[in-house]
DNA sequence: AGCACGCCGACT
DNA sequence: GTCGGCGTGCTC
């Protein structure tokens, strides 16, 4: 029995409402209720906006503090359905936490301006009953016609002439006969409801356990739990987490699966299909178009029973959600960097508890922050401790870069080569791995010792010679190879240094002749369906070593992998940033976890000049824990997340001068001897993005405090303008 | 985000 | 003398 899930909103009792726009302003207005016009929040309304009409939102009851000769009338309330409720609330939140005015965050919920409008209506055609047949000639496709209109709604020419094999004379025949007339209907994408009756895939002992106390949890009466799904590569947490969605599709309820965007594979595809019997609906940005506004019509109407998306579907119109799920709970890329600063991953916490429902995290290697709060007990944890199949986990070891001798340009070690070409003798497949696109990472002038940096940031061109060219990695700045330096003049003086894919292929090339060699990056591979050809060729083992960049790691499966060699594992380490450890054991870990995933045990052998570090030393000990424990001692001990707060406060403008006068007025004016401390200003790391130069502070405060009103007493008391930008980046990520 | 208002260079 | 450049400021 589906349970009446119609949350119905306090209508609007005076005769004025507050309206959100989904603009920048400080927050909602006050307009006038013309008589008679029936509001309640979270309806779609067209106002008056200066010399122009916008589409917002109703918010609430009035604000009150307007003058009266200033206020406008409400021009129309659309006749579409409401914002939910709980999207309201997590609008708000999120907006209050991230420092955002509120109608930038609803502009996320409002991505799709086209829904909000009155469809076109499109013809179709249906079988006009009251039409006499007699006198008629009916040839066999008219007949084929009839049959298929007998049957089913009003169709669309082309789908008649589809489904009929005729052509589209045979539908204009009969509507000047008068057996078939034309309607005009609304167009509706088709859905194919997920059949969470049917029978999926058998279980191990381990899923089947985990999946009932999954299920346990979302039947709880405290329905907004937070639930942990801690399960290593391959033990089968997709497959655990569908009888989740079942659970919740039974119960009558919409379904969020948030998965990092590369990770949405044909894989997980497949996977879903076979589960459920159709497809999910998909969300992420490359959905565009009529796609786009049908499926959040869909969403909005309560047709669409399962979205998978990247992050920004954690502002659909959910009227009904049941579950959100949250795959890859770790990945860095739920955090958006640029507009509204956020971590879907968090909002998607808060989205589930504004909606009562639960949500489940899934992951090989959870955060710190997830890890911690299973011990402080505010998220459950449910483990899946084995290997689906009794596959072992690839063992791992370190390569000590210090005791190989390397010759010059090369990056692939005795030991590593030793390892490869076995694997291939034994007719199994490699990959390296290199998270650095392109071919060098610097080019600099044998004559003078010139960089080639970026004209508008403060970062050098990467070598990208498939593509013929030197690229910016910020800011997307290319230009072809310059013959002579620039500095010097000379000719044919570039050098290139350090390695990316596109040299390592070029290595592996020369050191194992006769290999068949997969290059995957985001760069080799533009589009999907490339993608995706090559994953099934790497699959059907028509390749013998892949070289890839971080692509490589997410969710695919690859059965005759069973040597994983990472060629800079130190890489990643370096930067300043807080989390640099935690990421590339997070990293490592999972491309490791691409070995022998069959019936074949694979090994992963990491090129490192650090074998000692913690990151290293806990891969080869495969305790992931261990590391975590000692990941969280060293936060703990200086008072960082997760056992203190901190924020980031970006500083920029095009005119250098200008920006160190805004820092110099904010330092003077920064919180001193509280709670709160304020480090900074320093140059950001990439002092120069965009041909605008960055300073940062970063805020410092305990768990218990909330620094946002500190933040914002702060920043109101100077006057930036001039150019100058202030960002605030509540739980930064990366410290660029 | 738009769109207006506002104060300084090349044109009918 | 105007048309228009886009800098900053407001929109219930």
């Amino acid at each position: 029995m589906k349970p009446s899930l119609v949350r119905t909103a306090s209508r609007i009792g005076s005769d004025r409402a507050a309206v959100l726009v989904p603009l920048p302003v400080a927050g909602a207005y006050d307009y006038r209720v013309p008589e008679g016009m029936d509001l309640a929040p979270g309806r779609f309304v067209r106002v008056p906006l200066g010399a122009r009409e916008v589409t917002g939102v109703v918010w609430g009851e009035p604000g009150g503090d307007i003058d009266e000769a200033k206020l406008r009338d409400i021009a129309a309330v659309l006749d579409v359905p409401p914002l939910p409720a709980d999207l309201l609330r997590t609008v708000d939140w999120t907006a209050a936490y991230t420092m955002t005015p509120p109608g930038a965050v609803l502009r996320m919920a409002m991505s799709v301006p086209q829904a909000l409008e009155p469809p076109r209506l499109e013809t179709a055609y249906a079988l006009d009953r009251s039409g006499a047949r007699d006198g008629v000639r009916l040839t066999a496709a008219r007949k084929r016609v009839l049959d298929f209109l007998a049957h089913g709604r009003a169709c669309r020419a082309a789908e008649i002439a589809r489904a009929t094999g005729s052509g589209p004379g045979v539908v204009r025949g009969l509507v000047e006969h008068g057996l078939v007339r034309a309607v005009s209907v609304e167009p509706a994408m088709e859905i194919e409801p997920p059949d969470w009756q049917r029978r999926g895939p058998t279980l191990s002992p381990a899923q089947d356990a985990a999946a009932r106390r999954l299920r346990e949890a979302i039947a709880a009466e405290a329905s907004d739990s937070v639930t942990l799904l801690d399960g290593i590569t391959g033990s089968g947490k997709t497959e655990v987490y569908f009888e989740a969605i079942a659970a919740a599709l039974a119960r009558g309820r919409q379904v969020l699966v948030l998965l990092p965007e590369i990770a949405l594979t044909v894989d997980w595809l497949r996977r879903f299909e076979d589960r459920f019997g159709a497809p999910p609906l998909h969300w992420h940005s490359e959905v565009t178009g009529s796609r786009r506004r049908e499926t959040w019509r869909a969403v909005s109407g309560g047709r669409a029973r399962v979205v998978v998306g990247a992050r920004s579907a954690l502002f659909l119109p959910f009227p009904e959600l049941g579950l959100i799920v949250v795959d890859e709970e770790h990945d860095s890329s739920f955090k958006q960097e640029d507009g509204v600063i956020y971590n879907a991953r968090d909002i998607a916490i808060v989205r589930a508890r504004d909606a009562s429902c639960p949500i489940v995290l899934a992951s090989a290697t959870p955060t710190l922050e997830t890890v911690v709060n299973v011990r402080r007990g505010r998220y459950q944890r449910i483990s899946l401790p084995e290997r689906f199949g009794g596959t072992a986990l690839p063992e791992i070891a370190a390569i000590d870069m210090r005791q190989q001798t390397m010759a010059p340009q090369t990056w692939l070690s005795p030991r590593l080569r030793e390892a490869v070409a076995r694997t291939l003798d034994a007719g199994e497949q490699a990959l390296l791995f290199l998270n650095r696109r392109g071919y060098a990472p610097l080019t600099l002038c044998r004559g003078c010792g010139h960089r080639i940096e970026c004209p508008q940031c403060s970062a050098w061109l990467v070598d990208h010679r498939l593509a013929r060219k030197l690229q910016c990695h910020h800011c997307g700045f290319s230009t072809p190879p310059p013959g002579a330096c620039p500095e010097c003049a000379a000719e044919d003086a570039f050098v290139a240094c350090g390695p990316g894919v596109e040299r390592l292929s070029e290595e592996a090339a020369e050191t194992f002749p006769g290999a068949r060699l997969a290059l995957m990056s985001s760069d080799a591979l533009r589009s999907a369906s490339a993608a995706e050809a090559l994953i099934e060729g790497i699959r059907r083992h028509d390749y013998d070593i892949v070289i890839g960049t971080q692509l490589v790691a997410k969710g695919h499966n690859f059965p005759e992998l069973t040597l994983v060699g990472v060629v800079d594992a130190d890489l990643g380490l370096d930067g300043g940033d807080l989390r640099a450890a935690e990421r590339s054991f997070q990293v490592l870990h999972q491309v490791a976890g691409r070995a022998g995933r069959a019936a074949r045990p694979g090994h992963a052998l990491i090129q490192t000049y650090n074998p000692d570090h913690p990151v290293m030393a806990a891969l080869v000990a495969g305790d992931r824990d261990g590391f975590l424990a000692s990941e969280a001692r060293a936060r703990e001990s200086h008072a960082m997340p997760p056992f203190g707060r901190l924020a980031g406060i970006v500083v920029s403008g095009r005119s250098e001068p200008q920006v160190d006068a805004a820092c110099r007025a904010l330092a003077r004016a920064a919180p001193r001897g509280g709670e709160v401390t304020v480090l900074g200003p320093a140059p950001a790391p990439l002092a120069l993005i965009r041909g605008r130069h960055r300073r940062r502070f970063l805020v410092k405060a305990p768990l218990g405090l909330r620094v946002q009103p500190a933040i914002e007493r702060w920043l109101r008391q100077v006057p930036t303008g001039r150019g100058v930008r202030v960002h605030v980046d509540i739980d930064p990520y990366t410290f660029l």
